[in-house]
DNA sequence: CTTTCTCTAAAGTGCACTGTGGCCAGTGC
């Protein structure tokens, strides 16, 4: 009987929601949060150690919760939670979802009207039988409504850093095939959208139907929808779609280039090849009549560019937002890659909300090979989050210095992700700002002020002296939350001019700012930072996200803080904020 | 449910905001 931590920690989770939803005491319910937090970030092998009964001096795990782990731990289940969660319907869960909904109206959504679907909740929200309920308001449903909205747009979307781990899978298993000469990704993924529909797998082969039929049987697969000889179509157990096609060697730098798309892009490529005299599509560049010559030969994807005398276009610029015409003119920029970054700013610690120490972070940023790391953990309005007051600030900043003794070729900076009140002033006063290295200011509520009133707001931090940079400027979480309403020209302009840095926020629940802005923010003058929001050491992986979608936004090196050198950047901080 | 202060029982993250309902409750950070 094996249980991973995990799916005890994530049981535990679930033990604490059906709890709430019971209306039991809230303390109660912490301390299931809190046993699962313990189990997820135990240091050892916390699954053989609950079988062995050998948690007691475990802190936050009790006699009650070290029962319940030696349970799951030595049969991989637990009775007390399958009669709690037999006492509701499984939809009731897919509510908890929606913005605005907790468990106190998730009970009385369920008790007085019987509502246990997304789907239930949408139509008594329509006929209006939600509306007579306590609690529930004409501004309440309309809420409601827009999330459901948010949440049926989306529904067949994943968000590129929940897939990317697997997409990479299945590319190494297609590629281990020994009928495969060469295999890709196409699509939205190979052009780093930050949402996708589905997965395009693209294999050169002269076997085609072997590779189909090896695609449609592998152990990820949840269920078959198409299986051709050359084309095929699979549902993994995420319900996740992943497409498979099978071309011959030859035709795969043209099939390369069709799936990725976009749409938008290959119709500006083609008409482009036309005005050559031929016609391009998936097979092959072919002369459109007997009067033009043949094609010159291509065997990767960049001789077609070459050929229709273009730049290489990288496949993250390919959705016709000028790209061809910067091609054309063999302006196409070097994009920052991932080996230009020398640090990062935005990682929080234990000492907020974060799960690895302040040496944790340091050491896994040093073994990254970066030269720097910034430390900004929450200011006390995020209570929740144990934000610091001033005090444990500054003696967080003590712990720093003293730490940044021990090296010469790294450094941590001490600096804070410090609130942006409602009215835009900040949650620390400037006189504890400037005994920091830096300070990214963000906003974690009110999301819902005017589009004015939310530009002044963030427009009146960006003119502090102090704040080097804005964190997620528009608070968006992919596929769950809008961002709150901007004018994000007046915002980039402002940054411009007074020199305050854009995070570019490489979560990948949030990758904000959006890359459809960066280009024209670039053009303005605006820096960027690429920051994982790391909540933990392996977080700082996220980074590899905040390249694609800087690549996406068209930005360069030069155009991000921090692909400078521990010198460079220590004497750019150093500089008052107007001469940077 | 856990911890702690006290020894069996009490205390245990805070605050702003929103919308509604009549001065408070629920949610989210």
């Amino acid at each position: 009987m094996t249980i991973t931590r995990d799916a005890i920690a994530d049981i535990l989770d679930e033990i604490a929601l059906l709890l709430e939803l019971k209306g039991e005491n809230p303390f109660k319910t912490r301390a299931y949060r809190q046993g699962a937090e313990t189990v997820r970030n135990y240091q050892g092998e916390v699954v053989a150690m609950a079988a062995a009964n050998n948690l007691k001096d475990t802190k936050g795990i009790g006699k009650a919760l070290q029962e319940k782990l030696h349970e799951l731990a030595t049969t991989g289940k637990l009775a007390f939670h399958q009669n709690l969660r037999a006492e509701f319907p499984p939809g009731l869960f897919d509510l908890f979802g929606i913005q605005g909904l907790g468990p106190k109206k998730v009970r009385s959504l369920y008790d007085q009207l019987g509502i246990d679907s997304i789907d239930a909740l949408k139509a008594a929200c329509t006929d209006g039988r939600a509306a007579s309920l306590p609690g529930f308001g004409k501004k309440s449903i309309e809420k409601l409504l827009a999330s459901i909205d948010l949440k049926e747009q989306f529904a067949d979307f994943f968000r590129l850093g929940d897939v990317a781990p697997l997409a990479e899978t299945l590319l190494d298993t297609l590629r281990q095939h020994p009928d495969t000469l060469r295999a890709a990704i196409a699509g939205s993924y190979r052009r780093s959208k930050e949402i996708l529909h589905d997965l395009d797998f693209l294999v050169a082969t002269s076997q085609p139907a072997t590779i189909t039929q090896f695609f449609t049987t592998l152990p990820e697969v949840h269920s078959v929808i198409a299986c051709g000889d050359t084309k095929a179509a699979i549902r993994l157990e995420n319900g996740l779609q992943c497409d498979l096609r099978a071309v011959s060697n030859e035709q795969f730098p043209f099939a390369l280039q069709y799936f990725s798309g976009s749409k938008e892009h290959n119709v500006a490529l083609r008409s482009r090849a036309l005005k050559y005299g031929w016609s391009l599509n998936e097979y092959g560049l072919t002369p459109k009549d007997k009067t033009t010559a043949a094609a010159p030969s291509v065997n990767e994807e960049a001789d077609i560019y070459r050929i229709l005398e273009l730049d290489r276009i990288p496949p993250e610029l390919r959705e016709n937002r000028g790209e061809i015409e910067a091609a054309d003119k063999g302006e196409i920029p070097r994009l920052v890659e991932l080996e230009n970054l020398r640090g990062t700013f935005h990682n929080h610690t234990t000492e907020s909300d974060g799960k690895s120490s302040l040496e944790e972070m340091a050491d896994a940023a040093r073994d990254l090979g970066l030269q720097y790391l910034g430390i900004a953990d929450h200011s006390k309005a995020q209570f929740q989050a144990r934000g610091l007051h001033p005090d444990r600030l500054l003696r967080q900043v003590e712990s720093i210095r003293s730490l940044n003794q021990q090296w010469d070729d790294f450094q941590l900076f001490a600096g804070t992700e410090v609130d942006i009140l409602k009215d835009g002033s900040l949650d620390f006063d400037d006189d504890v700002l400037e005994k920091l290295d830096y300070s990214v200011a963000s906003i974690h509520g009110s999301f819902q002020l005017s589009e004015k009133e939310q530009t002044a707001r963030i427009i009146r931090a960006m003119e502090n002296p102090h704040v080097t940079m804005i964190g997620h400027l528009t608070g968006r979480l992919l596929l769950t939350r809008k961002g709150y309403d901007l004018k994000v020209e007046k915002i980039l302009d402002c940054a411009a001019a007074t020199g305050t840095i854009i995070e570019l926020n490489c979560n990948p629940r949030r990758l904000d700012m959006d890359w459809r802005h960066w280009h024209r923010a670039r053009d303005k003058g605006v820096i960027t930072s690429i920051n994982p929001d790391a909540h933990g050491t392996e977080q700082l992986q996220y980074l590899a996200f905040g390249i694609r979608i800087a690549r996406k936004g068209w930005l360069r090196r030069e155009d991000v803080l921090n692909c400078q050198t521990l010198d460079e950047v220590r004497s750019w901080l150093a500089k008052p904020k107007g001469q940077r």
